[in-house]
DNA sequence: ATGTCATTGTATCAATTTGTGACAATAATA
DNA sequence: TATTATTGTCACAAATTGATACAATGACAT
């Protein structure tokens, strides 16, 4: 039933994998003044989820979360943050898994550790969309941005996971520095601005988030400035990488 | 080489538990001004750990948690928070497992699920020191308090995790109500104060706490003093539950 | 060139929050 | 009844945050 070589390879690694424990990564990104989320569909199925994965017997948890993220979007050395462990004795997806696999032309043997009880820990990414390659994995056919603001409902409990994630999110941007991860190299303040008020949904007073960023002296004003309408030209600005951050 | 019951018992659970993971939880308490933290110190060695131990397949990692922390203070229903996980390949204790067992008269099998690597999340607890009966495990022979200023250095890379647990505690203090969870019943407001001073390291102006706390709207003063020493007498706070905390 | 336009950078003042110190009130003790 | 140490509260200063105003300035239209 199982013709291709790769998901052969896929199918028997399970020994190499640590059991019952598994990563799902909530990766995020930026454009259009949107905060996005990196998605996979199933093959031949409507069942959308956050990329997730296993972690090999000798590879740090950390790792294999940077391995997964690295796998979806061809990006290394990514800002990524531990948020929750998701571990309720429900976390057994042995139906759903069978009609995935199904969308695939698969069949889950019996015993087969997809069928097992996960405890799985939540990973949340920041990354530079623009810099990004989506790449599905091997049982899905696509790897998709999706707004979150109209985001398709997810399988498994990620609906809970990405709630999760963007709670902690949104708690976190400020002393986590967030922008410098999701925003490209050099940007505006106008740019910044709107997505502290993406992340949090809510407006933010111009001059007041500009007197607090910059008082913050993580800022490098660029002498250069951007040829956009009919106005004045704003600043760029990069982030002032003195150690801090990623 | 071992014929007591309990021991066989615990040996041969391992079936039952979830492979690869582990809860570690650091238990707080604070008594005499000072913040306390339970370990448990292992038989004919002097190698203190903090408590741990197994997640049932049956069994949501929330409620292991919950009764690892029962199993050895007698107490139910107490707060508990998930702070990280610790994944580094590194977390095969092997060698160590084979020295506890040894104080304990016991040898461990080749292929022993303790030998094995595991992922751990850590919980932190908070409880009311005077309602605690802490109890040893069944490889330990003490389970004691003792103050954070003067821990014992920890097997394993429990001293990473009691560090991480203390971070996340002083960085929860405001939002999560840890004084609710730590002190007593009823209490003044110079406890109350003593406790943020212990877990921030730090002094806090005396009128500028008790403006900020009472201005939450947390507590509620009884008209009951308290027989303290020759000074005027203290009213005594409970905290207000009012759909808030635990 | 010149004037118009929309947006930007900064300044200003009000409102709120936080830091510091002072002081009267008061249980227990002498 | 006076003394003592601590408590509850207030008053003011300093700092932070919120709201608004306004001059500066690229691009475009004329």
């Amino acid at each position: 039933m199982t013709e291709n070589p790769d998901l052969r390879e896929y199918w028997e690694a399970s020994s190499m994998l640590l059991p019952s424990i598994s990563i799902d990564c909530a990766i995020f990104g930026f454009h259009d003044n949107q905060l996005k989320i990196l998605l996979l569909k199933y093959k031949n199925t409507d069942f959308f989820a956050l990329p997730g994965g296993f972690i090999n017997q000798d590879e740090n948890l950390e790792d294999a979360a940077a391995r997964i993220l690295e796998e979806r979007t061809r990006l290394k050395d990514i800002y990524l943050e531990q948020f929750y462990v998701f571990g309720d004795k429900s976390r057994r997806f042995d139906k759903i898994h069978h009609q995935l696999m199904s969308g695939s032309g698969l069949k889950l043997k019996e015993g087969h550790f997809l069928l097992n009880r996960f405890i799985s820990v939540g990973y949340y990414a920041l990354i530079d969309f623009s810099k990004a390659t989506p790449v599905p994995d091997i049982l899905s056919d696509s790897c998709q941005w999706y707004d979150l603001e109209t985001v398709p409902s997810l399988i498994f409990d990620h609906d809970a996971i990405l709630n999760k994630a963007l709670r902690t999110l949104r708690s976190n941007i400020d002393e986590k520095l967030i922008g410098l991860n999701l925003l490209p190299e050099t940007f505006t303040m106008n740019e910044f601005q709107n997505l502290y008020e993406t992340i949090l949904g809510e407006k933010i007073a111009r001059s007041n988030f500009q007197r607090k960023v910059l008082g913050m002296h993580i800022l490098k004003r660029l002498d250069k400035k951007i040829t956009g309408g009919a106005h004045k030209a704003p600043y760029l600005y990069s982030f002032d990488n003195k150690g801090v951050g990623k």
